[in-house]
RNA sequence: GUGGGCGUAGCUCAGCUGGUAGAGCACCCGGUUGUGGUCCGGGAUGUCGCGGGUUCGAGCCCCGUCGCUCACCCCA
């Protein structure tokens, strides 16, 4: 085959579905504005140490699915996984630790894994996260939650569920792990099995096969290692939860896949995708901005992944039809209307309506059939007659009928940009 | 990295126990010299993923290869 292909596993978008994904991020951007967060624009990648050290040695991510390249200088570079490890590089490269906390941050745009591809997997995909760093209420474990939770809701989903549980902080962690890796080393696992449990024995409670959920499901739980401080936390976050209205599950056996969560985490999974049905997650990395040589400043955030939510949307059936309708189809018929018509749609675009016209030499049926395919809600016929009279024939286009034969261009404007 | 499924028209797919290719949608033209979406009539379209083998003959069988896809590990 002699005809380029996209590198494998990526995800593209181009219309009509491309309306859907930028409707969609839309959305997700929106609710973020709304509860108060800033744009942080950053690269796409980072000094490969940023997510070795952020994001942890021992996670999957770091282990097995970065685009590690070296750069002409030498260093080496990774295409970013995830979001926050590199939000939290800007903070301390700016020193936004000192003396500009807390705050609020939103960010979007492209991330990357070498995994094998599957339905909701790919390479190249598309996040929209928050960041609030340097609060420690657990309100704001609740307000991060809502963003997201709104946000799906804004988009008409309703087919999902959130799970949360909380990790603890270090020495309840510590604790817990004494004991689970007791239980871990009295099963039999086989090699590779064990040989996960031994870098992060949290990872089994997620295996998704029966006989390990079999053999986890007497496990001891973090949740029931947790000290007074994570406890208190933890219930008040319950609380707030149950007091705004925010349906929820305890789920213990939750365990996300990057090695800085600490306390509150949480995941949204949708019921009607295939085996990645996790829509977005987060949770609380206390302890990420000292180990990347910050301050020793708590945070909380999630990332969303806007494809899935697409596929959720469209699931689901929620996203509005004619997303990026344009208002006015220009249909004219001789070659001196082609150029009155397109005198008229940059006047049209100046006074904010959004407006196309029939290009090339095209009969009235063509340049009608164009004007149909455009979606437009208007068509206006421009012919000799129109030329003559300097009035042209506004008609809309789903029921065929004739709003008007006899409108002057500034009538046009009027009449459209009030009924935008 | 491991396992299953699938590669036929622009798209979705059919193609019997091997006899050299079809449907629907989309597209173009016409029915309607200045009115689209419905309807009717007509039309164009394929190295059947690629390479090799078996056969008088391969879309179909065999081997290899590339690609896509779903799932596992893991994750958005």
């Amino acid at each position: 085959m002699s005809k380029f292909q996209a590198p494998k596993g990526v995800s593209e978008y181009f219309p009509p579905n491309s309306n859907q994904f930028e409707y969609v991020r839309d959305q997700l951007l929106r609710t973020a504005r709304l509860a108060g967060y800033n744009l942080i624009e950053l690269p796409v990648f980072e000094d490969t140490e940023v997510f070795t050290r952020g994001v942890g040695e021992s996670t999957d991510v770091v282990s097995k699915e970065m685009y590690t390249f070296e750069d002409r200088g030498g260093r080496s570079i990774t295409l970013r996984p995830e979001g926050t490890a590199g939000v939290m590089r800007a903070v301390i490269e700016h020193n936004l630790d000192r003396g500009q906390l807390p705050v609020k941050l939103f960010y979007t745009g492209p991330f990357f894994r070498a995994e094998r591809p599957q339905a909701g997997r790919y390479r190249q995909f598309y996040q929209v996260g928050i960041e609030a760093i340097g609060y420690t209420d657990p309100e704001i474990d609740v307000e991060v939650i809502a963003v997201a939770d709104s946000a799906f809701k804004a988009l008409g989903l309703t087919k999902y569920k959130l799970n949360i549980t909380s990790l603890g902080d270090t020495e309840s962690r510590q604790a817990h792990r004494k004991d689970l890796m007791k239980y871990i080393a009295g099963l039999d696992l086989d090699e590779a099995t064990s040989a996960r449990a031994q870098i992060n024995p949290l990872r089994l409670f997620d295996d998704k096969r029966a006989e390990i959920k079999e053999l986890m499901a007497k496990a001891p739980l973090l949740l029931d290692y947790l000290n007074k401080d994570s406890v208190q936390h933890f219930e008040a976050v319950k609380n707030i939860l149950n007091d705004i209205g925010i349906k929820y599950q305890v789920n213990p056996y939750m365990v996300r896949g990057l090695d800085y969560y600490t306390g509150t985490t949480f995941e949204f999974d949708h019921e009607m995708l295939g085996a990645q049905s996790g829509i977005g997650g987060g949770g609380r990395y206390d302890g990420l901005m000292n180990s990347l040589g910050g301050s020793d400043v708590s945070g909380i955030g999630f990332g969303l992944g806007v494809d899935r939510i697409l596929m959720a949307c469209q699931a689901e059936g929620s996203l509005p039809d004619n997303l990026n309708q344009i208002e006015l189809f220009i249909a004219p018929i001789s070659h001196p209307a082609k150029a009155l018509a397109f005198k008229l749609l940059t006047q049209l675009r100046i006074a904010g309506i959004s407006c196309d016209m029939a290009f090339g030499d095209r009969a009235l049926k063509g340049a009608m059939k164009a004007a149909d395919k455009s979606g437009a809600k208007y068509g206006l016929v421009i012919g000799d007659d129109e030329i003559n009279s300097g009035m042209g024939q506004l008609k809309l286009m789903s029921s065929g009928e004739i709003i008007s034969s006899s409108l002057t261009p500034s009538e046009l404007i009027k009449r459209l940009g009030k009924n935008n």
